[in-house]
DNA sequence: ATGTATAGTGATAATCGTTGTCAAATAGAG
DNA sequence: CTCTATTTGACAACGATTATCACTATACAT
């Protein structure tokens, strides 16, 4: 189990620098804000970081409706917890659910389950979207 | 809005009979079941049907971390409840999580987002297929 | 600094689930 | 039964993601 760790690009560097200005956005939305930034990159290796990134558990990956798997930075350190993002803007919130952990264990426990995982994803539409239209 | 009620074919009463034995299975993987079933029915049909379903809240529709849509019968006129599935065998328990619609409303009201949807996907690894391997 | 093994890159092809197309089949009204 | 709008189904098209593979650049030893 010699998982050898990622080495250090130019690459990467600017992947990370653009995640940095936050909200979700698919891997190919990234891209583009990439080579919008002059950046050089091919798709692929957006595609390759954001997943390498999404599994050390530096970047939150989630997967809408559609089927698209939206990335975000994620602050280091962080405890889990779960958004609540906006449909209309795309604008999104860190919420923790105090309890939610502990009762999802109990419960699973309860059904013989075990090796828990969860995903908790609570969509809306933010004030400001909500007052413009639709 | 004049929104057209679906005929009444052969093909939909075939799709629902199957979907009746219930489990989460993905628009394909109940073609192939119907397929078994001896019934000739085209992938295209199943995957507008089930949609149209769970457009109409007869079935659930959950999506995989992969992006898969897995669809399963659910039983009319029941209260929103959410799902403890088996990463393994695919085995799903309905429960539910008594204040959690309370919570998420009034988290979302906190933060001035409205109109909130909300998904809960419980996974884990049935006492079964826990023992069994892996 | 220089060489070298190796991991990373990127253009492109391939994959996979899903949706669109359109001629033929059929449910349901009259 | 007849007629017409829906539905069907084989197949093409699509979009997101992943695999391929020759080429490049990093990390480390010399």
């Amino acid at each position: 189990m010699t998982d050898a760790k990622p080495r250090q690009t130019k690459q990467r560097a600017a992947i990370v620098d653009a995640l940095g200005r936050g909200g979700f956005r698919s891997a190919q939305d990234w891209h583009d804000v990439l080579r919008h930034d002059g950046a050089a990159i091919g798709l692929a290796t957006v595609y390759r970081a954001l997943q390498a990134l999404a599994e050390s558990g530096d970047v939150d990956a989630v997967v809408t409706d559609s089927g698209e798997t939206l990335y975000r930075l994620c602050e280091a350190g962080e405890v889990h917890h779960h958004h609540l993002r906006c449909r209309a803007c795309g604008a999104a919130e860190d919420v923790d659910i105090p309890t939610f952990e502990a009762w999802a264990t109990s419960v699973a426990a309860q059904h013989g389950y075990s090796r828990i995982e969860h995903t908790v994803e609570l969509t809306g539409v933010c004030h400001q979207c909500a007052t413009e239209g639709a």
